[in-house]
RNA sequence: GGGCCAGUGGCUUAGCCUGGUUAUAGCGUCCGGCUGAUAACCGGAAGGUCAUGGGUUCAAAUCCCAUCUGGCCCA
């Protein structure tokens, strides 16, 4: 049966005891049983990296995959739901090294790498624990139990395996590049580690002379970075660009670019005359000396050149003339290898100079620069220095200034195989699509080398080794592989795949059989997470989810991911399986302050979800958060979270009212057959809700389920609680049994308890805790997810429309009484409803009942416009636009005025006998007909009436002794109802009433009425005496239009 | 510097694809009312350069271009 719920909406309890529930009897064990075997659904977690605790844009990402995961558990899929850690890498290094006040990569060699390592592993187990905990309290349903960690064999293995197929089709390579590298951690950073920390810096801005061989002139280059100079091997000029020969006021002759002039005089304050024009095309193969070749054996030795670039040489900063060092800067790399231009590249790993430049040598380059300038300006090379703050990278993780140089790295050679990534990432669907068209194609497009070594610890160990000898190339795939073709026997049981134990396990050459080491890096982080497609399933260790499940139907994650997790996902998997890895993706947005910033440490605005829950409970936070437009950012605001907690708790009280009422009568749905008691709001409440069943699910299946909930949110509250639940109140108050009653359950109860099944994804605590005592007894279920998602069928639109209008009629009558102030307790006589709509007419009179009801009103009288038209309406005839726009153009302003002027009798008639009526304008007379124009009636100023949109409602409010007496006796009994409310009386307790009416007039009237008072107030007896004989439990005085009233009400006992 | 997304009363937002008469709703504020499920509700009022500027068109919140602000990404 049907119990009734606790009264008031308490959150934070009922969702403990939700918890507490689904524990003790196994609920999500039961989920799982339930669709086992069934349709496979195969969902990836994109794996946290497990350094903080989550914040709000963490929970969001997750609270929306559960939801999808609910909807399709609930579909019957045997949905595969495992979370994912992403738990190797830098962050977690550095977060341990700052724990051990480590300052370098020395420190953790004398530590212990293996000491180090155990460390890390710790670190990142504890934070998984914090997060899986903080994930659990949010009510995610994903089987805990089982996580995919990164940093497990069977993984890394999977890992590895990647690896091999990338080497076996020869996309894996050892190259020199030119790469971002952080001294203090002393390893490389690939380009998207450095464009989140560009931060200011102040650096010299440094203008040098580079003297011609040949001729007494200067080539003037504009640097930052000084301590590049020393690598200088080049200038590059645009060969499109004009320079200028110019003297300086020291008489020297400097060489810039003609656009840069007036910017270098202003930096500089140095005014240049200008000798002659040349192109930069004539500056080709000029050689130079590099000023520092005084005292660098290096730089004499090389001949400098005059290069030519368009795309490098640009006229917006600098002098047009740019100084090139291939090791040092990305650009320069390309042109150096273009111009076969000598590879200087003299720092070492800690950022400091190598003894290839002696003079510097140890010294670290930023503090070098100070020194190099000091020598530049000894030799006069100096033409200008000053300071400049301008954006520059530095490390994300320990916010060191990185420094750009070349270093061999291996690479997996991604854009050799561009055309098979868009080719399969065009077969994936994508919410929203111009994620994919316009973000996710293009990046794919303009696809670089991915660098995937790095030269530290905590990470998936490279699986390549070299001889010694040969210098062949090994890479091992798997465990066994290694058992197979190590040098030691290595016991199965003794394997951690982790550095240090992996660098002690050297392998057989297979080509000359001599031992080759392994390379000492480990992988960029990105590879582990990338690879999770198969490796979560600890492919191939083990084959058989695999088999049965890849590629994924499903993932999603922020927009963040387009150039990460869906980008390496795609690139690992096409390399492995030549395919891709998921089916469909979901992005969201980007979780912002209130304001719209984003949340950030330094900022101190980060919001921790547990602290919302402790506030406004768990259903509020993911309501709110699923209630996000899912691509957009999320502005996380603590009023908006407020708002969603009332909008909860209306919902609370819908489910308490029904629940109150159908215990009381101990209504049962299942034994319900009297349908022919089904009233006209019924039927529409049950039209309604299938229109909602099908928005809900189809907003599921296109992947964008906040429409679903929006529109199921706005049912319950507007459409059962405010409209339907208004109507049926007087059916619900009958006591006895009585088949209308019992339709208005049926009705309510089915509309109520399909939406608690839409709701479920979405406020999984809440629903729960409903069911129990809403219909868990009923159909003998334990718990609401274990239930199926309900089915629909197309909605009759009919009805919607009709309660539509209807609902604007009653809003605007009681408009209009408002305008007159008269009370909605007040009956009134009849309303008068002008209209030619035949379909208006027709609703009005199907549902009048209810609309009399609604606006308690005794009559309702239809009118046409022509009757009405006599005594209230006058017309107001305006040009319809979108129909006269397409023939008038123009001329539409003209005749809009005309059209104004004439009477709008006259229009009418002659639309009446002509069909048309023409109107002069300047370029001649245009002809109208009625359905260019329309028509709105105005009501004559002195008439009390409200337009509405089908038609114009006109009210009578004359009095009759009938209606008055009927009135007071709703003041007296709304009064004697709140005086219930203060005794605190059940619905179902009995009283006993004693009145002392003003006078006798009053008297009488409440006795035309005495039925109508007691059974609205559950009284037994009415007495009226004088004012010391009222007794009761409570006694009160009233007003009443100007008269005292004093009222007592006694329980029955 | 480039790409993508967003910008609508104090706040949150609908509408934009497919141009059309008075721009949606909620919160908040003020006034009035209703109420035996509801810290709920109903009615009214104040509050809008639809980010800015230009263009297309008879007509632009909507389409196009440029700019600004914020977010994400790239360089």
């Amino acid at each position: 049966m049907i119990k009734e719920l606790p009264k008031t909406y308490e959150p934070i309890k009922a969702e403990e005891e939700v918890f507490k529930y689904w524990e003790t009897n196994q609920i999500y064990k039961k989920i799982k049983e339930k669709n086992k075997g069934v349709k496979k659904f195969y969902f990836l977690d994109g794996p946290p990296y497990v350094t903080n605790p989550i914040h709000v844009g963490t929970a969001w990402n997750k609270i929306i995959k559960d939801s999808y995961l609910r909807f399709y558990r609930m579909n019957g899929y045997d949905v595969w739901d495992i979370p994912g850690y992403d738990m190797h890498g830098l962050p977690i290094e550095v977060q341990v090294e700052q724990k051990l006040n480590f300052k370098t990569k020395k420190d953790i060699e004398n530590f212990g790498i293996d000491k180090f390592i155990n460390k890390c592993r710790e670190y990142a187990l504890e934070n998984l624990k914090i997060q899986e905990r903080q994930f659990k309290n949010l009510g995610i349903l994903m089987d805990w139990d089982n996580p995919y960690m990164t940093i497990t064999n069977e993984y890394i293995e999977g890992v590895w395996y990647f690896i091999k197929k990338a080497y076996e089709k020869g996309l894996l390579y050892k190259g020199l590049q030119v790469v971002h590298w952080c001294p203090r951690c002393e390893t490389v950073l690939a380009g998207y580690e450095v464009t989140d920390e560009y931060r200011i810096k102040e650096d010299p801005s440094l203008y040098v002379k580079f003297k011609l061989e040949d001729e007494d002139a200067y080539l003037l280059v504009w640097t930052t970075t000084p301590w590049t100079l020393p690598s200088n091997v080049a200038v590059a000029v645009n060969p499109n660009e004009t320079y200028l020969y110019t003297i300086s006021p020291n008489n020297e002759i400097i060489i810039i670019a003609k656009k840069r002039k007036e910017e270098i005089e202003k930096e500089t304050g140095i005014n240049l005359s200008v000798l002659k024009e040349i192109s930069g095309q004539e500056l080709e193969g000029r050689i130079y000396i590099n000023p520092l070749s005084e005292y660098i054996k290096i730089q004499k030795e090389i001949k400098h050149k005059v290069i030519l670039s368009e795309e490098y040489v640009s006229m917006l900063e600098g002098t047009g003339l740019v100084h090139i060092a291939p090791g040092h800067g990305k650009e320069d790399y390309d042109l150096g290898k273009r111009y076969n231009l000598p590879m200087l590249s003299p720092v070492d790993n800690n950022g400091r100079y190598t003894e290839e430049i002696e003079r510097y040598k140890g010294l670290n380059v930023f503090e070098a620069n100070e020194k190099i300038i000091e020598d530049l300006k000894k030799v006069n090379a100096v033409f200008y220095v000053g300071k400049i703050s301008h954006k520059y990278p530095h490390c994300w993780r320990c916010k060191t200034p990185l420094i750009l140089k070349l270093s061999e790295q291996w690479f997996i050679d991604v854009p050799k195989i561009k055309e098979k990534l868009i080719e399969e990432a065009m077969k994936t669907e994508w919410c929203p699509n111009f994620a994919l068209e316009n973000r996710f194609l293009p990046w794919l497009r303009g696809a670089h080398e991915w660098a995937i070594s790095r030269q530290r610890y905590w990470g998936i160990p490279l699986p390549i080794w070299i001889c010694s000898k040969c210098e062949n190339i090994i890479v091992i795939g798997s465990i066994q592989e290694l058992i197979a073709n190590s040098v030691i026997l290595i016991e199965a049981n003794k394997i951690d795949l982790h550095r240090p134990w992996i660098d002690n396990i050297e392998v057989k050459c297979n080509k000359c059989g001599n031992i080759a080491k392994r390379v000492s890096d480990v992988l960029d982080v990105w590879v582990d997470s990338g690879a999770a497609s198969w490796a979560s399933l600890n492919y191939p260790s083990k084959s058989e989810m695999f088999d049965k499940l890849f590629p994924a139907d499903l993932i999603i994650e922020g927009l963040d991911q387009i150039r990460g997790w869906f980008y390496t996902l795609l690139v690992t998997s096409v390399i492995t399986f030549e395919k891709a890895p998921y089916k469909r993706v979901i992005m969201h947005g980007w979780s912002l302050d209130e304001t719209g910033r984003a949340m950030h440490k330094s900022l101190g605005n980060v919001i921790n979800p547990d602290d919302v829950i402790s506030k406004y409970g768990r259903d509020s936070l993911r309501v709110y958060e699923l209630m996000n437009t899912t691509w957009e950012d999320l502005k996380f605001s603590l009023r908006g979270l407020q708002e969603i907690f009332k909008t909860l708790n209306i919902i609370w009280n819908t489910y308490y009212f029904a629940s109150l009422y159908m215990c009381l009568d101990k209504f049962n749905p299942l034994t319900f057959k009297e349908f022919d008691y089904l009233e006209i709001e019924d039927l529409w409440l049950l039209e309604k809700l299938e229109e909602v069943k099908k928005t809900v699910t189809e907003s599921f299946e296109k992947m964008s389920n906040f429409i679903g909930l929006k529109t199921l949110l706005d049912f319950i509250v507007n459409d059962i609680s405010r409209w339907y639940i208004r109507i049926i109140r007087k059916r619900v108050w009958v006591e006895k049994e009585d088949p209308a009653k019992n339709a208005a359950y049926y009705a309510l109860f089915k509309a109520l308890f399909e939406c608690l099944i839409l709701l479920s994804p979405y406020a999984p605590f809440m629903t729960e805790y409903i069911y129990q005592f809403f219909a868990k007894e009923l159909l003998g279920i334990e718990s609401i997810h274990l239930l199926n998602w309900p089915t629909y069928r197309e909605p009759n639109r009919k009805i919607l429309t009709e309660m539509e209008i209807v609902r604007e009629i009653v809003s605007s009558s009681f408009a209009l009484r408002m305008k007159k102030g008269i009370k909605v307790r007040k009956p009134i006589k009849r309303i008068i409803f002008v209209t030619n709509n035949n379909e208006v007419i027709t609703i009005i009179r199907n549902y009048s009942k209810l609309l009399k009801d609604q606006l308690n009103v005794k009559e309702i009288e239809i009118m046409s416009e022509e009757e009405a038209k006599k005594y209230f309406i006058v017309y107001n005839i305006k040009l319809n636009y979108s129909k006269a726009g397409p023939i008038l153009k123009d001329k539409i302003k003209e005749v809009e005025k005309v059209l104004q002027s004439i009477d709008s009798e006259r229009i009418l008639k002659e639309l009446k006998d002509k069909g048309e009526i023409e109107v002069e304008t300047s370029t001649g007379n245009v002809k109208l007909t009625s359905e260019m124009l329309n028509f709105s009636e105005n009501v004559k100023s002195e008439f009390s009436s409200i337009e509405t949109k089908y038609g114009i409602i006109f009210t009578d409010f004359t009095t009759t002794p009938e209606l008055e007496s009927e009135s007071l006796a709703r003041e007296i009994i709304r009064r004697i109802q709140v005086m219930r409310k203060i005794l605190d009386l059940k619905i179902t307790d009995k009283i006993l009433i004693f009145i002392n009416p003003p006078a006798k007039e009053e008297e009488d009237m409440l006795k035309t009425q005495l039925n109508y008072i007691l059974t609205e107030t559950q009284a037994l007896n009415i007495e009226f005496k004088s004012k010391e004989k009222i007794e009761g439990d409570l006694i009160k005085e009233w007003e009443i239009d100007d008269e005292i009233y004093l009222i007592g009400i006694k329980k029955y006992i």
